[in-house]
DNA sequence: GGAATTCGATACGGTATGTACCGTATCTCT
DNA sequence: AGAGATACGGTACATACCGTATCGAATTCC
């Protein structure tokens, strides 16, 4: 977000009072904090504001809702890269980095980016920010990678790479919005071991 | 819901004025049209009252919130049997299932389920429900029946019903939720296809 | 010094919430 | 027939949050 981001990339070249650098950061943390505890339903700009120590207006200044705040502190924690170990076999790269990304949600991120993707049922902005910022720059790393597995004769050579992670990472989502599990190792692993098996019998 | 439902199964033994047996259904659809012509966020009370042609306490006293009501209109409306073929062969049953769950979500239903997934992520209680009265009945089928294609020998003797219905199923939600797609059966077979045979070159 | 912008603060109108009544209607029990 | 109980549509009320507007002070560039 941050639309009124002014500055020239060669100069700062702007007239009036600059912004305090350091109200973005306060007001993505008081944002967080707030969400974790107490939920997004709990969650107001006065409340945000109040937190930060800021003025209401300084908040609408930067942002349009209360989402757009829980999306840039869910990026301003999350790191975005959670890259394929290549020290281990092709295989076992893809479980650990299933595992990675299911240790990233088992916390205080996996509580951001489930109210994240409900928001953003309720909001079509929202909705394409997730596409756009979280999905599709992760698809376009893992596509490739399953793509060479596949050259490489460790995978099917008739699969569809966008499918096969549809099928590894959609668990992971759904234990995420309707699970009672937490996401261990264990779950992890079996849903990889179905998936790279096959559930029929040969 | 309904959670004042004082008739004795026996006979009709309740001191006053009788509810209006058209009231609940006309509150449901009310609610149901309101959500798929405006969305969740802009349901209120007082619209769903407004339309049903019904006071607003006589909502309040039947249901504590708007996705409660939202919750019954979806089963109102869903057929809750969505059983298992028998005509066609024990693997090809399995994917005319996931078909057909892809069907009823593609329309209405699938946006309802949609908004009960996102408010669930708020409302521990909607959580609850939507796990007790439509997830588990539904695994309470699906365990068995794949418990006996294991048996029959069509499915890997060493698989966990649980995880494979995750498998099979989470993709589907992850499309209802994230999905740009439409859930059309040439994806369902996708996943399908890709699941039964499973990934890793053998 | 003047123009522009940010800052914290406050006021405003609009909307939805949940509760409390009101007068009326309809049923059961005595 | 009468009393008690409950449902009904309607309305009023306090509360909360939203998004916008405006204020006076502060800070920077030209």
């Amino acid at each position: 977000m941050d639309q009124n981001a002014k500055q020239s990339v060669t100069s700062a070249a702007v007239k009036g009072r600059p912004r305090n650098p350091r109200t973005q950061q306060r007001i993505l943390n008081a944002a967080a904090d707030l969400v974790l505890e107490q939920g997004f339903k709990a969650l107001s700009m006065d409340a945000i504001a109040g937190r930060a120590g800021v003025g209401r207006m300084t908040v609408y200044r930067r942002w349009p809702n209360k989402a757009a705040i829980v999306m840039d502190a869910f990026f301003a924690r999350m790191d975005p890269n959670i890259p394929f170990r290549t020290d281990k076999s092709y295989i076992d790269s893809i479980r650990l980095q299933l595992r990675a990304i299911a240790k990233a949600y088992r916390g205080k991120n996996g509580e951001l980016m489930r109210t994240l993707l409900a928001e953003a049922q309720f909001d079509p902005e929202l909705a394409t920010a997730i596409r756009e910022r979280w999905v599709m720059p992760r698809r376009k790393i893992g596509v490739p990678y399953l793509e060479q597995g596949i050259r490489d004769g460790f995978l099917r050579p008739d699969l569809d790479p966008n499918v096969m992670i549809d099928l590894l990472y959609a668990p992971l989502y759904l234990q995420l919005l309707m699970g009672t599990s937490t996401l261990s190792d264990g779950y992890i692993d079996k849903i990889f071991d179905h998936a790279m098996r096959g559930l029929k019998r040969v």
